[in-house]
DNA sequence: CTACTATGGTTCATCTATGAACAATGTTGG
DNA sequence: CCAACATTGTTCATAGATGAACCATAGTAG
């Protein structure tokens, strides 16, 4: 179990330092990716379900995105209650960087689980 | 890479919930569970480089114990810099309450993979 | 012996995350 | 219609983690 918690750690490490790179983290990633991936502004609440966080740390979050320009927050015509984050060109331009080292990352990790073994792990970790 | 990401945060939100249960957390049981493998006292910086972490993590972390009288700063004799992390008898009994339900999830958790495949798992986890 | 360097612990600023409480707004059952 | 209820985003307190800066103390090279 602890092997699992280890392996984690690092490859969470090697990720944050790769994203770091570019002036990203895995969190400030993850907000831009889900942006990028819906094509469109998404809620506050949107954004923290998709990321299975609570809705506070989305706020603190896009606050610190929005104060390095990746993203803008505007009201929601239909529910004055929601703010909706959309993405600024910067934000799409880092959210690129940051896709191009992850690719690399990624590829890297693949290389290093044997062709064989690969069906197996990937079942063993879905159980959970 | 991902799968290994998200397998690892459920098992550590199962931990974080056990030791919840009792009153700690990982990084609390960590500690005391150092001091206890030891049978000695540790300095702030031992208990830093066992578990991992920096220095000034672990100031707080044993700020924190300290105020729940699980543990106990005393000053090193030999080494006036030096501060030792004393565990309390209340420490020492929350630690035996965490190994215990450790063991439980622990053992659950190793129901949960098939006997065959263990030893693959854990030579992939471990090349990281 | 003194000056330089290394180490130990703390403090501070920051980031990520959680959960409780709250005000503003929406929705719905009588 | 409107009184309960639900949802949205925020703020605050707290936990855990990092890294820089700092002071006190130790160790060491000249």
């Amino acid at each position: 179990m602890f092997s699992l918690l280890y392996a984690m750690q690092s490859v969470e490490a090697r990720l944050e330092d790769t994203f770091g790179e570019v002036g990203l983290s895995l969190a400030r990633y993850g907000v831009l990716n889900e942006l990028v991936r819906a094509e469109s502004p998404l809620a506050l609440s949107e954004l923290a379900a998709r990321l299975s966080c609570v809705r506070s740390n989305m706020t603190q979050l896009v606050d610190r995105l929005e104060a390095d320009g990746l993203v803008r927050r505007e009201p929601d015509p239909d529910d004055r209650r929601s703010t909706r984050v959309v993405i600024t060109p910067d934000g799409l331009a880092r959210h690129g960087e940051g896709a191009e080292r992850l690719r690399q990352v990624e590829a890297s990790f693949d290389a290093t689980i044997p062709e064989a073994e690969r069906d197996v792990l990937l079942r063993v970790l879905k159980a959970f």
